[in-house]
DNA sequence: ACCTGAACACCGTTCAAGT
DNA sequence: ACCTGAACACCGTTCAAGT
């Protein structure tokens, strides 16, 4: 279940699509995910509406290059023992940072995240996941207790790397905005 | 220091920026922050060229409405006693709410948050202001250490209010992870 | 001094015409 | 089956012409 399992592209069809989303991506690393169509289009050497017969929406295209972007976010997750308070804080702040990879991307992603039929639900999905595995064994080892809300946490997470982005802030603000909600979770809530 | 001392405006000018004001109200609440200027000056009843000579950028605009809306941030403020944690963490929610008055805002005060040139420096002075005063109560009442980054607290309370805002969250959701926040923020961190 | 509205640039989206 | 590019709608912004 790689990719679609009939119907055979075109050669030039599948050269162009390749092409846009070679295009895609350096548009939206220089100008994010509210990047110009056009320009893409443009770049790729295609006309505007061989984008939108590849791509119908900027989600799709999204959805498509974050499939390499979601490999990332696992290999970090992976990279987290979640023995140790700091390594889990390390984990937020990676998944923060990858939450930036593109200007937009948290804030598009916080958009589309109780849409079933978004394509970027695999997105969500890998990051709920990841952010699962972590906090398991951050659970098990302690350092947290049992019962944590994973989508709450990516929330919270996609909300920090919101302001991060649009407020500029540096690795230092980003990482203490992300301790106070790692120790909001680990602390028992004595009130109520 | 109301409004400005010298050159007093001619009658139609008075009349069309009160009108260009009223308008850009509804249409904000109608589409947000980044709703249609051209619809704001349709609505007003004035050429485009008008809206602009009054209001140079979209943001001299937000900054004018949110002189009645910064009274509502000091209300909410002076109606937080900050001696127990509940009050503390209604006030939080009061500001996350506020943040959220119109479709956008959050994310326009987090971009605005560092320009100390923006026509929005006012209601940011105002915002931190009021989080200060219910914080430094707090802090008296030993609900919160003496120790207490305004600025960080409102970035967070701003990220919140974001993803609220773009995932379209319910009150419980937001409150909740306002309260992980707040317990983040009274509990000392055991941890390095 | 202030207003109008035409004009321009830019962009998303569609679709008839091509191959 | 796929591509092209003209065409349309919409919007931000400017400015010459008016009063």
């Amino acid at each position: 279940m790689d990719t679609a399992p009939l119907k055979p592209m075109r050669a030039d069809a599948v050269k162009n699509r390749a092409k846009i989303l070679e295009a895609a991506r350096i548009e939206l690393e220089l100008h994010g995910t509210e990047c110009s169509l056009d320009m893409i289009a443009k770049r790729a050497g295609v006309g505007p509406g061989t984008l939108y017969r590849h791509f119908p929406t900027r989600e799709d295209l999204l959805g498509e290059l974050l499939h390499t972007w979601v490999t990332g976010v696992q290999a970090d997750a992976d990279a987290a023992t979640g023995e140790h308070w700091d390594d889990v804080l390390d984990w937020l702040v990676r998944l923060a940072d990858q939450a930036m990879t593109y200007r937009g991307l948290a804030g598009t992603m916080a958009a589309t995240e109780s849409d079933e039929s978004s394509p970027l639900r695999s997105a969500h999905a890998a990051v709920l996941d990841a952010n699962d595995q972590v906090f398991t064994r951050a659970s098990l080892a302690g350092v947290i207790g049992s019962s944590f809300d994973t989508a709450e946490i990516c929330r919270l997470v996609t909300g920090v790397a919101m302001i991060a982005e649009q407020a500029d802030l540096s690795a230092a603000q980003l990482r203490s905005m992300l301790a106070i909600i790692l120790n909001g979770l680990t602390q028992e809530s004595p009130h109520r």
